[in-house]
DNA sequence: GCCAAACACTACAGATCTGTATTGATTTAT
DNA sequence: ATAAATCAATACAGATCTGTAGTGTTTGGC
């Protein structure tokens, strides 16, 4: 069975929308680069808006999963799921044509243009926070970090494009230890 | 004597930039906001980007030396000037209109349009990075920590603008503080 | 007072944007 | 096999985009 038109329009659309950005993504250019048809792509998608809202919504839904999985990789245990999750953000950051985090991308194209897109970006970062938690809780640390492993996290996404992302990694590596010790 | 037309024009592009964004403000709104004539504006910028870059650089300076002003102000010593930086940032994620570091969001937007731009976001980032890493300097602590620091200043910046925030800030200064006790 | 720079105004070129109309071909399900 | 859904192709409407041409008016320095 091959994907149907409107998964692969939501493969290329995410594609491009991450790299070039929302407004200059034009739906000329999705349709010319994934072949399929204008009228296709409105009859999935009645507006461009709600093509960008379906790209978000799978992405966050894929993106929750990887984190979640990470975590509970090769059995790992406290505070080393949370060693995982920002080695794996390291390969993120230093994969060809990253660029950024693509909830906080839209929320900042679409903050007075888009309830709809802000909130998803919302509620995808309350649910990132609600892992971190989960993560601390079974740890027997304090939940009251979650916010700052979320501000660190979300800051080398953000950071990720344009520096080198290793020493941040390392230090904020360091700092989850220490959080550890003083337990 | 009155403000430059020049400066007028870089104050109305600003604002607009940073509240709808760069691709989504036009030439003829700014135009129509500031009433300014477009022959003008393009008599000082001879681009949309050129308008950006000189919009950016203006910017960096200005935030630059607010951040070293907080640093310095009340004589405040060693973390303490962390300290003041994140109280104020708590500030700047409250305030009406609040969207997200200008510069990430123009990164964001031209990471793959303008090298130009992209530069300027990363030697913002990297001049942030050594302000923090000259004040861990200056109060006896590792610089290695400057970057985590950052990422998480950055990642506030982020998450302010859809979440609340002030958890983050309160988690963000207890890591510092334990830091600075380890030291 | 004179001259050059700065500014205003309108109109426009040429490209690109979202979204639709139309017409027909091709799958898919029952 | 036939009806319904899906897809393709083209053309287009109407708006908006960046940037310029052409013609003046205002302003500041000397």
């Amino acid at each position: 069975m091959r994907p149907s038109k409107s998964e692969q329009l939501l493969d290329i659309a995410e594609t491009l929308f991450y790299k070039n950005g929302f407004h200059a993504t034009g739906v000329d250019q999705i349709q010319a680069v994934s072949g399929i048809a204008k009228t296709t792509l409105y009859h999935h998608f009645n507006t461009k808006e709600a093509l960008i809202l379906a790209v978000l919504t799978r992405a966050s839904a894929t993106a929750l999963a990887s984190v979640e999985k990470l975590a509970h990789a090769g059995n790992a245990q406290g505070l080393q799921r949370l060693r995982a999750i920002f080695l794996d953000l390291l390969e993120e950051c230093q994969a060809p044509g990253f660029n950024g985090c693509l909830f906080s991308n839209a929320a900042a194209e679409f903050f007075d243009r888009s309830p709809e897109i802000v909130e998803l970006a919302r509620t995808h970062n309350r649910r990132l926070l609600d892992l971190f938690a989960r993560i601390l809780e079974d740890a027997g640390a304090p939940t009251a970090a979650a916010p700052a492993i979320l501000a660190l996290y979300e800051g080398i996404l953000s950071l990720g494009r344009t520096q080198d992302i290793g020493p941040a990694i390392a230090a904020a590596l360091d700092m989850i230890e220490l959080m550890d010790k003083r337990r």
